[in-house]
RNA sequence: GCCGAGUUAGCUCAGUUGGUAGAGCAUUCGACUGAAAAUUGAAGGGUCCACAGUUCAAGUCUGUGACUCGGCA
């Protein structure tokens, strides 16, 4: 059997990922499948630099708009949709194109990870989260070690968050959390391109962009997630952007150190966005997101692998 | 001009009774299987303003100079 198209679109965030995935649709009468954690909810929208509707409707776009903060989804909700979608694209013979910048989401697909299916316990978290501040969280990393020392092996002790999650799932199942993740080699054809841009360059339209979010009433977007009772508590809420402007409207800084601090982490997201996606990997094709020339260098090598040419 | 305070990492600053230096932020690199814009680990980086003196030994003490910031004329 013959393996369908997938073509996987990667890099930082403000590299342009979202215009050049429109392009490339509009191309190759493609759909968008948004691998953009924060593009799930309906209620962010200028803090994410999520496209607007215009733009969304120059393509056929899935997986934007499609959650509540109150209901968040996570991996494994996003690899089950992310995969039918992207079957029933193939079956109507169009090309799925993925694309996004939430690494472990791509990552997800594209290695085809077995998740471990058992979901979040928040009762679970919490005790677990208790022990680990009465007891010491390397004590819940001995114990993690004891029934699964693979696991313990790859999860640093200081790192609470990922200990937690593994035990969650070992009392949870009953068994080894290391057992119930898999991979594996996709079921589609796949080619990926990544979009590259000089730090320094990146940098500076990072700052810029986030200038105009604040033109574009960022903070009012903000105060009114507030006043319908989103509140920082909220895990989807924990967003570069509306973290800053919740601090900033609640008086603790001003208006300038907010806008520095969003800079500031922002700069960091990237740095750790880079650790999914490296300039080295042999299986990503990088290309200059400003040369001219960005288009027709991209679809050749679409011509190439998968032998599909535009429409003209 | 006089008096006072200061000059140490890219930035803001620590540096105890003299034993050639630290933090936070920044920068860079790494981990990641149902919170991932989350969580987390590591590294690089200093003629300690300059010169002279005291001392076995000076970022630290003394002197002179330069520069910065206050205050007074």
């Amino acid at each position: 059997m013959i393996e369908k198209p997938l073509l996987l679109i990667v890099g930082a965030t403000a590299s342009g990922k979202s215009a050049f995935a429109i392009e490339l649709a509009r191309a190759l009468d493609g759909e968008i499948v948004s691998a953009d954690s924060r593009y799930l909810y309906r209620e962010l929208d200028i803090g994410v630099a999520k496209p607007t509707e215009a733009e969304l409707n120059l393509a056929k776009h899935h997986l934007i708009n499609v959650a509540t903060l109150i209901e968040p989804w996570n991996l494994g909700l996003y690899k089950q949709s992310a995969t039918k979608i992207i079957e029933e694209i193939q079956m109507r013979g169009r090309l799925p194109i993925l694309a996004g910048g939430t690494g472990q989401y791509i990552r997800s697909i594209l290695q085809n990870w077995q998740v471990p299916s058992h979901g979040p316990v928040d009762q679970l978290r919490e005790d677990l989260e208790t022990i680990g501040n009465k007891m010491g969280f390397d004590k819940l990393h001995e114990m993690l070690d004891a029934i699964d020392p693979e696991a313990a092996a790859k999860i640093d002790y200081r790192n609470h968050r990922r200990t937690i999650r593994a035990l969650e799932v070992i009392l949870s199942t009953g068994k080894k959390f290391s057992d119930l993740r898999d991979k594996d080699k996709p079921p589609y054809q796949t080619l990926t391109i990544g979009l590259e841009l000089p730090r320094e360059l990146l940098y500076a339209r990072i700052d810029q962009r986030i200038e105009d979010m604040i033109g574009k009433g960022l903070v009012a977007e903000v105060q009114h997630l507030l006043e319908l009772g989103f509140g920082p508590s909220l895990d989807s809420m924990r967003v570069i952007g509306y973290n800053e402007i919740v601090s900033h409207l609640r008086g603790e800084i001003s208006l300038d150190e907010a806008i520095a601090l969003i800079k500031r982490n922002t700069r960091s997201y990237v740095r750790r966005q880079a650790n999914w996606f490296k300039p080295t990997d042999p299986k990503i094709y990088w290309l200059n997101a400003q040369d001219p020339m960005l288009l027709e260098k991209a679809l050749d090598l679409v011509r190439n692998k998968f032998g599909i040419t535009p429409a003209e």
